[in-house]
DNA sequence: TTTGATGCAAATCGTTTGCACCAGA
DNA sequence: TCTGGTGCAAACGATTTGCATCAAA
């Protein structure tokens, strides 16, 4: 089940209404793929339907992500902009070069036992959790490191 | 050593001054322990130095950040706001209530293991990870769970 | 036809910056 | 004394919001 097709239920759900935008708001974010920030997923959206205002990328990210289908994420070196992670099946956590800023998501099943052993200790109850990698990817760390 | 005997140094180093306002601000860091955000430096400080500006606050914090002695941290929940996580001697990660907002450190070898895992797979060079789990704390699942 | 969604512009607000003045070294 | 640091106020910029209008259902 593909993004758009949560979405859509999620919408009809709580007796919302499935407009022109947000389809072309869902088709970006499956199309853009990554983590792109609301200024990224507007530009993209801008050849095709240039009267899509920003603050309806913005409207919609937040009901996505109050629906549980994109998590904001905020890496180090992004200024103060949010990047949205759409939700995939499975749990991934994210690795971010210092030097490009791309992203390469991975899976762990140690970071989840490592959650699962934290939460056992302390006595919390886990919903989620966040991993991030900073570094050098392997591209960049030729350059970097010398 | 603590945060302020090293930010001495690192301040020294680059040929930079130890002004009261410094001495105030690391204390303060500290003094209130955690993550606070640059706000809560600040009104934590309003009562004995009144005079100590907002955006000193922030440009000592960016100066700590340069020099790697604090961390910004983004968590869920928090607006727009910073905090600022002071260096410690050993790697430490977050548990952060999403009821209550309290924040838990906690160390893990696992994490640190995965990290390694990840970069030795992915022939990219780590220079740090961030580690956030969300959930209810003991205190808050009860009344969150029922 | 009802009311949820949008576009627009203005407001928010955490953070940064320019500048004249102040104070460590 | 020299120049880095500060206070102040204004600027920034990502995100949010009020409101009249539009359009799914």
């Amino acid at each position: 089940m593909t993004l758009s097709d949560t979405a859509i239920r999620e919408i009809h759900a709580r007796g919302g209404r499935m407009t022109v935008q947000r389809k072309v708001i869902l088709a970006a974010l499956e199309g853009l793929g990554g983590h792109p920030t609301a200024e990224e997923i507007h530009s993209y959206i801008q050849a095709d339907h240039p009267e899509i205002n920003l603050s309806t990328v913005y409207r919609n990210l937040r009901l996505l992500e109050t629906g549980g289908l994109v998590n904001p994420r905020w890496f180090e070196g992004d200024r103060r902009q949010q990047r949205f992670d759409p939700l995939v099946a499975t749990n991934h956590y994210h690795f971010r070069c210092q030097s490009c800023g791309c992203i390469i998501e991975f899976e762990s099943r140690e970071i989840e036992q490592a959650a699962a052993e934290f939460a056992r200790l302390s006595q919390v109850e886990v919903t989620s959790t966040v991993f991030t990698v900073y570094g050098f990817c392997s591209d960049c760390r030729v350059g970097a490191a010398g």
